[in-house]
DNA sequence: TTGAAAGCGCTAACAA
DNA sequence: TTGTTAGCGCTTTCAA
């Protein structure tokens, strides 16, 4: 139904030539004759032209287009990244390609391999696994790749990342503030560098203060998911009896499961419970006891890997291979 | 880094087709010499081949992708909606492409375009405006499109979506059977088929009721957000003074905006309220109120549109034109 | 069993 | 001001 540039050409008169300059609007630079101009226009809005994407990419090897990886698109974090992503990138215009790995290695290589061999012009990563090594060169020149999020240790690309370590430090400082004496910090696997700066970062927090090692501790599970958050409880109370008067949680899953389990075993959340998240959920509205939560800027993540990325792409070399973007502490009081 | 075809052509003295036989696998098909393979397949092992598919796009017209068309991709349906999808469609060798809308038309339009233009193999797409005309025929023949989620009355092309007029049905019905006696049904504009439906069943649920017309009401907000939901609240308090004793919620939106004003205005949820739902939001689990919340079956949803949408890219006919995918219902009580 | 060659639709260097 | 042409990397028909 839509023409090609060639039965454009054909039907006419004109070169090929003459109908991409008019087409893609720079009949001025190249001084098209004003009827050229008219009757291919006239054309072309008649019969419509759809512009073949694949044939440009294999011709400038370049595709307008940029891959996301992220562990979980259903996860709120990462939709509310990957929505501020594309908007971004429409934007400029790019499209942008969601990929997700389900934390698994293996699928976050194939989806390196498989978005090199669409010839997308960059990638935003949030890794499952060190990038000692970058599999992905792509076909002309390397395939330029931010990471986003996370950021293994030793690892030297581009990351961009909320400042995990200091988001730990603050709200531990909250939450001891606020009166907590026993704080227990649960989580997944530090195996996540994320978690691992969150703990390291909880343990700078309370180190200098007396009896650190009876009042502050860490209990992680290989599961990041509500079964594993549940577990973790489970295991907090069979062990000391009682909860301690502080709770952090690593993440969003972790939390929900936790919650339900104190409320499983205890039947109601006790209201003088400090919590401390890393992320907003809405029943911290709905919970009785005060809760600290860092807000991760998710737009702000977005606007710097992306512009990163743009610049890697234009072949330019960002200022800073790191990037942390703010958090912000919010306190939900009960 | 990666060789092209060629390259291993020339570097291994064979040529292009006897390449392509080995590399797509269809070595014994033709015949290939063994040795022929092995020398080829030692090269590829030793200096790798990423295909191109752009090339491969512009001459098969085909490029193993699909694209996905949501109002937005950080609303937790589509989130995972879309994470079914991607599942699937990697299972099959297909890459999904994901672009929300924003409920915008114009987007909407856009999008089409572009995946025509990259020429995906079909589209899944959740309509923000009646497809009255298909404005995108693909280059070759139509690009195939399913619908999901979304029916606008008078469209006729494909179709997966729960039967949100059932669902309603069941959930008012539910409402009453624990004791409801009046019910108010807060919701955003029946603009989107899916409230319409929603307040088709809901009306064919109360009408035969006695002093149906006093008992039962519709309100509706333009916006179909947290602040929408929180205008319906104050508006229907102002008027009335008091909440009715049932509350249905026509999105999640407007179900945490309308709590949040409850809360204000009363200090707190009557326990009393039979509330009910169209999807799962984990506040529900610490509401002091019974809840009745419809579960739409995402994964159903993404498994019918994709074997609907596999079988239009093979050119075959779908059996049903419009598939409704069950939903649950599940009760929270306090 | 293997090779040559055409051609998908587009862009851009060069020619007229 | 406009036209010709080569070639991006791949697949596939036909020939050898």
């Amino acid at each position: 139904m839509a023409k090609t540039i060639k039965e454009i050409a054909r039907d006419t008169g004109y070169s090929r030539t003459t109908v991409t300059l008019v087409i893609n609007g720079k009949s001025d630079d190249y001084r098209i004759s004003p009827k050229a101009r008219a009757i291919i226009e006239a054309y072309v809005a008649e019969h419509g032209y759809r512009y073949n994407q694949a044939a440009r990419s294999l011709k400038l090897a370049r595709s307008h287009t940029v891959g996301l990886i992220v562990p979980d698109i259903a996860n709120a974090f990462f939709a509310r990244l990957a929505a501020a992503l594309e908007q971004l990138c429409r934007r400029q215009g790019f499209i942008l390609v969601t990929t997700s790995t389900a934390e698994s290695p293996e699928v976050e290589r194939l989806a390196l391999e498989n978005f090199a061999a669409r010839g997308v012009d960059g990638v935003i990563l949030t890794p499952c696994e060190p990038r000692r090594s970058l599999p992905a060169g792509g076909r002309k020149a390397e395939m330029p790749i931010v990471q986003i999020d996370r950021r293994f240790e030793g690892d030297d690309g581009f990351v961009v990342t909320s400042n995990h370590f200091v988001s730990a430090e603050t709200v531990t400082g909250r939450l001891i503030a606020a009166g907590a004496r026993e704080i227990t910090f649960l989580t997944g696997s530090p195996a996540n560098p994320t978690t691992l700066q969150r703990i390291r970062g909880f343990e700078s927090a309370t180190a200098q203060l007396p009896d650190a090692a009876t009042r502050f501790s860490v209990r992680s599970s290989d599961q990041d998911t509500e079964e594993g958050g549940y577990a973790l409880v489970e295991a907090l109370l069979d062990s000391r009896g009682t909860l301690p008067d502080g709770l952090i949680f690593g993440s969003l899953l972790i939390f929900h499961g936790a919650m339900r389990a104190i409320r499983t075993r205890l039947g109601a959340i006790p209201p003088g419970l400090l919590a401390g998240t890393f992320a907003y959920s809405a029943i911290i509205e709905y919970l009785p006891n005060p809760v600290f939560v860092i807000r991760q800027d998710e737009r702000g993540l977005a606007d710097h890997a992306f512009a990163t990325l743009a610049q890697l792409i234009r072949k330019e070399t960002p200022a800073d291979v790191l990037t942390y973007v703010d958090t912000d502490l919010v306190a939900y009081r009960a």
